[in-house]
DNA sequence: GCCAACGTTGGC
DNA sequence: GCCAACGTTGGC
């Protein structure tokens, strides 16, 4: 199983939304990068992401899941992207900052600090149970 | 095919 | 609100 990270702004769809729309899986609409769109397709079902706000908050702030795998994004017009599924799996007891991420040695090759304007990136298995230790997962 | 101009993301 | 990073667009 692989793992990965997704950013979105709470403004436009937060962490609270993801969780109010249940077990069935949301799509996640809007990916326009092609870098982002090559780890959307890479994802496979029961592959875990954390759950990122950008902008309001900063901070890693639950885990989901896939529900299912890559399909083209139906907000796209061109018809050049694609989504998957996400359902919401838990919320981090306490969430992982950017901040805590960026002073700390074991995280700071993170994608997320690396190429910060990517919204869909992969997360290393040690990476992963850092954080969810952290954040109390 | 190069590169300047422009738009967007996202941290500060 | 500013600006750095970086992707995209369009003229040549």
């Amino acid at each position: 199983m692989a793992y990965w990270l997704v950013k979105s702004e709470p403004d436009s769809w937060s962490w609270d939304q993801q969780v109010k729309a249940g077990a069935k899986g949301t799509p996640w609409t809007g990916v326009r990068n092609h870098t982002a769109k090559a780890n959307l397709i890479k994802m496979k079902k029961g592959d875990r992401a954390f759950f990122y706000h950008s902008n309001v908050g900063k901070e890693i702030v639950g885990i989901v899941e896939v529900a299912k795998e890559h399909y083209p994004d139906p907000t796209d017009k061109t018809e050049t992207f694609v989504v998957v599924d996400f359902k919401a799996v838990e919320p981090l007891k306490t969430p992982v900052t950017l901040v805590q991420i960026k002073a700390d040695k074991k995280l700071s090759e993170m994608a997320l600090i690396k190429y910060s304007r990517l919204s869909v990136q992969p997360v290393t298995a040690d990476e992963w149970k850092y954080v969810c230790k952290l954040g109390g997962a």
